[in-house]
DNA sequence: GTCGAAGTACACCGATCAGTGTACTTCTGA
DNA sequence: TCAGAAGTACACTGATCGGTGTACTTCGAC
């Protein structure tokens, strides 16, 4: 029970993922080496080996943590059908907006990692096909016209937006349009 | 006129900008090193550095390659207006289906660049810009109704089509109908 | 009070990183 | 033919890479 019990302070292993979660997205994956995780997350480089299997399990670990919150974000709750769609674009828009922003984190990590068959690279690909399982849920309780089409379609969108808010510091309005007329388009 | 002058053989500036584009976009930037590079080159590690002053300025001459060749693509030439927008989303079908396949290398430049100000970032964000005029221009012969707005729509489906097909190794039918609804509702 | 788990400090490993210095060869154009 | 440009071979730098071995400390539970 020791992992499940609450402690007073954040242990090493959680302190390595949250400074990878940072670490990670800001400078990339394999511009950060393992002496400046610990270094940032205060924890001894010897500790990292006792929780992890190396740098690729700490990679894992980390886009793990980011599932969990996104998992978390994507409810939607106490929203219409129609909102639960804009919701999602709307967190995107305020995350956008950051100077830090970097894109999708799960598309950066497949991007980098380039290997399809990493274990994070699944994880990220399974965080897509969840967002496009929310849309799809949305989508049918809103009385959509064919939702298994119109949902991967805001996928397309929400991945298209992070890329163009990556690549130009910010979010467009094209974005919030293209959705309306999707949606209006399959009569909601 | 050494330069412009055809050679019989290609010379080391041209083989490592080859080796740059094949190398960094199936392994990654920050995964291969100069003396990888050098190696699949066929070409001395002092030649790399009399044409280039370091790697970072391989990686944007590497860009700039790649630039030319997506302007030299994107002309769509003996095409109506509807075919010039298709064509590119039929050219992005037909890569996305290639094993290799990992993604726009624009995008996918930023993405392990982080710094938005580096000079291959800088060329890599002006093909996004080329791309949306290239719709724009296609989409005003066409008689579109607000082009301005609906050409970055459909480079927002494009880039979204593009990780898409990076996360699940291959295109989705999606792509093409998102891209057909935005056209006609904009009556073209 | 003591025992074990958790964590730290730090030196160390071979490999690789980007980049340089020096001396040699190979090709080409006048 | 011969000068100069283009390119190669290779040793070498200091820094960093991911990862390990060993000995020490800190702290909570019983």
């Amino acid at each position: 029970m020791t992992t499940t019990t609450q402690t007073r302070k954040p242990g090493a292993r959680a302190r390595l993922i949250a400074a990878a979660e940072r670490l990670f997205y800001a400078e990339g994956i394999h511009a950060v080496g393992v002496d400046r995780l610990c270094a940032e997350a205060g924890v001894s480089k010897r500790s990292l080996y006792q929780h992890f299997g190396g740098k690729d399990d700490v990679v894992t670990a980390m886009v793990q943590a980011r599932a969990d919150e996104f998992g978390r974000q994507l409810t939607g709750e106490n929203r219409s059908p129609r909102g639960r769609v804009l919701v999602v674009f709307e967190a995107l828009d305020r995350g956008s907006e950051a100077p830090d922003f970097h894109g999708c984190p799960f598309v950066g990590a497949v991007t980098e990692l380039k290997d399809r068959d990493h274990p994070a690279a699944r994880l990220a690909r399974e965080q897509k096909n969840r967002l496009t399982e929310y849309f799809q849920a949305a989508l049918i309780d809103g009385g959509a016209r064919d939702p298994g089409l119109l949902a991967p379609q805001l996928t397309l969108i929400f991945d298209g937006a992070s890329a163009h808010a990556m690549m130009h510091f910010g979010s467009t309005p094209a974005t919030r349009q293209a959705v309306e007329t999707l949606l209006s388009a399959h009569g909601m």
